[in-house]
Parts: structure tokens; sequence; C-alpha cells
DNA sequence: ACCTGAACACCGTTCAAGT
DNA sequence: ACCTGAACACCGTTCAAGT
């Protein structure tokens, strides 16, 4: 009988899932929808992954494994700060992952290999156990690159006129807020939020923080 | 024909629908398992919620109401403070609260009113728009009252040695944060991590970075 | 006009039948 | 022994039929 053009392996439903996902949405992904991709019965899924929950993980691996490994020979901030804006690049690449990560409530191997290298990189600048084990609840998500914005910042110029005056009138704070443009009014990015001014700012200010923390020798 | 008991209403599906949340998880609340609690035909509820969204959107609505109203006289440090720290113990009653809320996109009239008026605190306090534009979104979730911990934290007695000695094998970085025990080794909470200390220690560093840059008159 | 049962188009997964 | 089609137990929602 004539082999398929391409065996079909872990690896390959791994990485058509991850296609798959950044085209059109992690939605998309179901075995069903997975399988007719790949050209297969949905039940031949099940032979590389024991079930969905296994495939999410698999495709959050994949993910995880595209973040840049460690620069060395330079101090703990230089090094968190790269590794962490690096790992923001990737989740950019694949929007479907923030979400995807959300959903999961124990980590893989993966993801646990990769906090201990994070975890490495604070207490190998002589941060204090203590103090590092604060800034990994503190951090959060943003070890992984991407913050909990929770609704998306709508540009102004497209909200139509008669909901801006509704705005106004009802959150005039949320509205002179939202329309300040503090960092550069004609900027790259065009209306809307320059998401990525504000991670920075976020990340330093956080940064910041515990750098202070450090240096005044805090502990317990 | 007999009345039922108690006429269905909007708020009655909504309260039915928190109840069963609180009880039972998010995941109990379909529209043809809450129909089944208050004895109903699924179709019933569509009378009521224009569908599962809407109905979605209502009990968070539900459960930001229950945060306390601003507390006046007092400088905008302690004002967020309380504010922040009220919607915590109001999400800890509605532990699936947080994933619902993180599910949504847009927000409703009542979350935005929230907002509102928790940016009115920062403006209050004298801080400058371009701040508070900023802060906001260093803000993210945590203006609701819970952060982003992806990953629930095991207590150290619950895990087999057999893990207990892979795991340190394997990541001893996290192993050696995980055990330190920094606040207080015989303390209330027992094994595992105190959530409670660690939201107050992040959003103290928080509100640090941010009365800094107020008090240094940051703008832009 | 109002209410609702059956149906539709999905989903992840089980399992027995076919090769 | 391996593969897979049909079936199961769900889901949100549509819609036509019944009152």
């Amino acid at each position: 009988m004539p082999a398929r053009r391409e065996q079909l392996n872990r690896d390959r439903v791994l990485a058509a899932a991850v296609a798959l996902a950044d085209a059109e949405g992690v939605d998309a992904v179901s075995m069903r929808g997975l399988a007719q991709r790949l050209g297969v019965v949905p039940m031949a899924l099940y032979k590389h992954v024991a079930n969905k929950d296994e495939l999410l993980d698999g495709m959050i691996d994949a993910v995880v494994g595209e973040i840049e490994p460690p620069v060395s020979e330079v101090d703990w901030r230089t090094t968190v700060r790269r590794r962490i804006l690096s790992a923001r690049t990737v989740l950019l690449r694949h929007p479907w992952a923030r979400r995807a990560m959300e959903s999961k409530t124990t980590p893989t191997p993966i993801v646990l290999a990769y906090m201990d290298s994070t975890i490495g990189m604070f207490l190998a600048g002589g941060l204090s156990v203590d103090l590092v084990h604060h800034v990994m609840h503190a951090l959060g998500s943003r070890v992984f690159g991407f913050t909990q914005e929770l609704y998306e910042t709508t540009p102004a110029a497209e909200v139509p006129p008669e909901v801006a005056r509704f705005m106004a009138a009802q959150f005039p704070n949320i509205v002179a807020v939202a329309t300040s443009r503090p960092h550069d009014p004609g900027s790259v990015v065009g209306p809307g939020c320059d998401d990525q001014f504000e991670f920075e700012f976020t990340l330093d200010l956080f940064l910041d923080g515990v750098e202070r923390l450090h240096r005044n020798d805090w502990h317990s």
C-alpha cells in the first residue's frame, strides 16, 4: 500500500496545530478541525497526543521553545530584561498562546525549565532567595512576555461620534486618560496605545523597585 | 393556571447563575444546566438574557457591584489601596469570576464605571493624566483585585518524595525559591504561599514606584 | 402572541466492528 | 494488531409547531 506523502508523528501534529492557531485562531484547533487540516481521520490524532489537553501543552512548549536562551556576561537586570522582551516578541508571533497559557493550571517540564532558568538569573545576580520568591510572584505572567490587559483599547478614531459623546458624559475620567497621547503624538504606532511602550514602562517600573529592594539588602 | 412560586426575571436568573458558579464552578453554568437548576426549560432563559455571553456579563456585573464604594477624605494612595484590596476580597468570594473576566474582550457599562471611578482616585490625588494613563496599563487586572498567577503553588508537604527528588535535580532554582518561607515560618496560612502577603507585596511595590514618579513630577 | 420541544451544527472522547 | 466509523454525552442556539 502506498505510504502517505509524509508520515504523521507527534512533531508534525504539533507543528500543524501551531500553524493552524496562528492562521485561524486557537478556536480553529479542534481535534476534528486539526485532523481535517492534516488529511486524516480525527481518531488518528489520538495515536500521537493523549487528548486535547496534551495537544495544547505541546503547542505551548513549542512556543516557549522559541524564546531566546539567556545571554551571559551582563548584570542580572539586563539579562532578565532581555529574556522577557524576547518572550514578548515570541508571544506577539503567536497571539493565541497567551489565552492558551492562561487556560492551563499545571506547567509542563519545558515551562518549568524556562522558569528555573529565569529564577537562576536573579539568584546569579546576588538577590536573596526570599526576595526572588516575592519577585516571581510579582512577575506573574510577565515572565512569559505578556501582561493581563483585560480589554483592547480601541483607537479613538474608530469610535462613532455619538458613542464618544455618551462616553465623555458617562465616563469622563476614562476618556481623559484614554485620549492622552503621552509618549509620542505622531508616533509610528498611529492611533491607540503603544503597547510596546506600556509593556516596557511597567517592566522597568517593576525592575526599578526590585533593584531598590536589593540594594537596600532587603530580606524576609 | 397557578403562577410559579416565584416569577422568573433577569435578576433571579443572574443570582442563580452566580450561586451556581460559586457552588459548582463556572463550567456548571451552561444554559441547560442553569435552566435545570431553576426548574425551567432551557429556552425560557432566552427571554431574560440574549445569549450566553450576556449572561456572563451580567454575572460579572453582579460581582463588580459588590466592591466597596470609595472612601473619601484620605490620600489617593490609601484610597486606591483600599479599593483594590476590597476588590480582592470580593474576587476571593467568587473564584470563578477571574477566569470569566479574562474571557471577555469588551467591558460592560458597570465595569467601565468602576474603572472610571478608580481613575478618578488617581486624578484627584493630583497625578498627571499622562502618568495615570501608564499607571492604568501597568495595573492591568490588578484593579479588579487579581493578578495573573499562572500556576497554583502546591504546598511542599503534598509533593510525593520521588517527585521532590526529581524536581530538586531538574529544577534546583525553582525548588530553592519555592521552599523559602519568607514572611512567617509558622504562619496561619500553613504550607504553601501566603497569597494575600504576595498580593500586597506586589501592590505596594507598584504603588511605591508610582508615588516616586509622581513626587518627581513625572510627565510624558 | 407566547412558549417550547425537536432539531441543527458543533465539541471531545469511547468503543466496538472491520480489516 | 491496527485503524476507524458510528455513537455517546454534551454544548449554544434556531426555528417551526403547538397552545
